[in-house]
DNA sequence: TCCGGCACTGAAAGTCATATTCACTATCGG
DNA sequence: CCGATAGTGAATATGACTTTCAGTGCCGGA
């Protein structure tokens, strides 16, 4: 994998990049909760530091980020292959669905607006297993 | 339509209703530029009463709010079937493309998950006809 | 070894789009 | 006319980023 571009990465960074790697996929994080634990591992971490890590690892295409509409805050998770999310309104907890628009259905959608489409997110919104009992 | 209930509103929920309902559907506002408008028709109106309005109708069911991920502020625009959207990269325009999941992709989604799927949003992004040029 | 520079850092301050609080005021059924 | 309830504008608070500032550290070259 990215290990041997890793190396090249400043250490905090990599710490943060560590914390999202060790969860593995379908494991999502806010960038406060990505803050507590890199402090948990190295106290003395500003909070601008994790911030900016964040933000290289997902410039560098190491991480996704995931907006959460009418969450107020984004969700990170390892780069993995498109997929669909699903929030509970209740627990508000988020959940990967391996779904991904038919690129057949994109296209369509694209020669009908005339643009070109890059992405494609299906947000899907209800009551997750637990809370819908 | 909503004729004789809309009377019961107040009159500056109203207004604010007037303002959607007069651009018609597929056209879109933020907050700030529905206030702006509202402010061109009575010019004391607040800022918050703008905003109390939107909560109303949009708890009323009469307006949409579609919150745009990394677009920093959601947008507004009169209740219609459900739709997707498009937002072009470049321009920030935000077009209604007329299409939603498939209620069987929805149902099989939802048994895959264990959960109860409420909403689904498809929200595209690229570039609209005139940024790709 | 010593130096110049640029990347990296933590703390603090700034931004932006809402949300909420407060102290009225207008309205409506009696 | 009255009291309760709903509605109002201004001001303030919030939450999640985002940027600035003043160093610090590290690296390649002289």
């Amino acid at each position: 994998m990215h290990a041997t571009v890793a190396k090249q990465l400043p250490k905090n960074y990599k710490l943060v990049y560590d914390i999202l790697r060790g969860a593995g996929h379908g494991v999502h994080f806010t960038m406060g909760e990505i803050y507590a634990h890199a402090r948990r591992k190295r106290p003395a971490i500003g909070f601008s530091t994790v911030y900016r890590g964040i933000a290289r690892l997902r410039d560098l295409g190491w991480i996704d980020e995931i907006e959460l509409p009418g969450s107020g805050s984004a969700v990170y998770e390892l780069k993995g292959r498109p997929h669909a999310h699903f929030r509970c309104e209740r627990c508000g907890e988020v959940a990967d669905v391996h779904y991904q628009l038919p690129a057949r259905t994109v296209a369509r959608l694209a020669a009908r607006t005339g643009g070109r489409i890059g992405t494609a997110m299906v947000m899907l919104r209800g009551l997750c297993r637990r809370c819908s009992v």
